[in-house]
DNA sequence: TTTATAACCAAGTAAATGACTAGGTAATTA
DNA sequence: TAATTACCTAGTCATTTACTTGGTTATAAA
């Protein structure tokens, strides 16, 4: 399993195109300028998006993408998945060399807690991202003082 | 915001603690072979686990792992966290350079997100997993298609 | 007091991944 | 016909992963 910045970036740029894409096809290079990320590595993300019919590219001048489907039908496992490879790995499928259950066991384990991250992430919608999030603290301040417990390492995402 | 397999292999080998820490510390090596991952590597996750509190170490001969406190006290969030560094990126933590409002808004949710994960994560503690999930299905066989969404890409984890 | 057993520690490595650049082709509108 | 956009391929460099090698210290048992 896994859950990267890659992820971020496509739900960041999906986002985008929620928020932008009521007046016409939202341009890579809108979304490129606004978020701060590679012209060239929005289009990879988006060929993973495209090939999952997340999103729907227009050519030609005025083109751009659409959402593929509602964003209400658009879940954030989607996204993730379709550019991170959501991998299993407890191979024990069959439970040969299955270390007198032991092993089996604690992998029985981290598969349930796998599925349970996944269908919160399956649950939560793009539209009901917007509706919940964005509205209430509009602004770019906010007070909370969220990340006492984590280490705030500054990743620098500058737009060129 | 990071949940890869490093996370994962901190997570499983923490569960073995709980599992098999009530008589007596578990030895590094013990994990190693149940759960066919390197000594060294568990090591080094060790290393980070302790120095987080997560974990306790009994040096010499019948030595090995303690869990750092009661299965109850730890949250998944707080291992993952251990491991895999939990690093916050958006930046725009002072409202300048947030291209007129428009990425800020897209970070602001991306944000809001990424704080719902977290307290997914921290609401689940290594006592309850146990709990709620090993003991139901315990062998190692298993019915449900759970994957029929996300591509299975065999990761081979063999043990030497 | 020696020896085996474990945790602890440091450095290096091959492979994979991440984020990006360069340089295209193919539609489509003006 | 030219500009604009999606779409595609093949790189690159830095970071991360998972692991190896080769130690040292603490401690229990011999």
């Amino acid at each position: 399993m896994r859950l990267s910045t890659k992820g971020r970036y496509a739900v960041t740029a999906m986002l985008d195109l929620t928020l932008n894409g009521s007046d016409g096809p939202v341009t890579l290079a809108e979304i490129s300028e606004t978020q701060g990320i590679s012209l060239s590595y929005l289009e990879q993300l988006f060929a993973a998006l495209r090939s999952k019919q997340l999103v729907k590219g227009v050519r030609g001048p005025g083109g751009g993408y659409y959402l593929g489907r509602e964003a209400d039908e658009i879940s954030i496992a989607d996204i993730i998945c379709a550019v991170d490879e959501w991998v299993e790995f407890t191979r024990c499928g069959g439970n040969r060399d299955c270390q007198d259950g032991k092993r089996c066991l604690t992998h029985n384990l981290w598969d349930d807690l796998s599925n349970e991250i996944f269908s919160f992430l399956q649950s939560i919608t793009l539209a009901e991202l917007v509706e919940r999030g964005g509205l209430k603290e509009q602004g770019c301040r906010k007070e909370k003082e969220k990340a006492s417990i984590m280490p705030t390492a500054s990743a620098d995402t500058a737009a060129a």
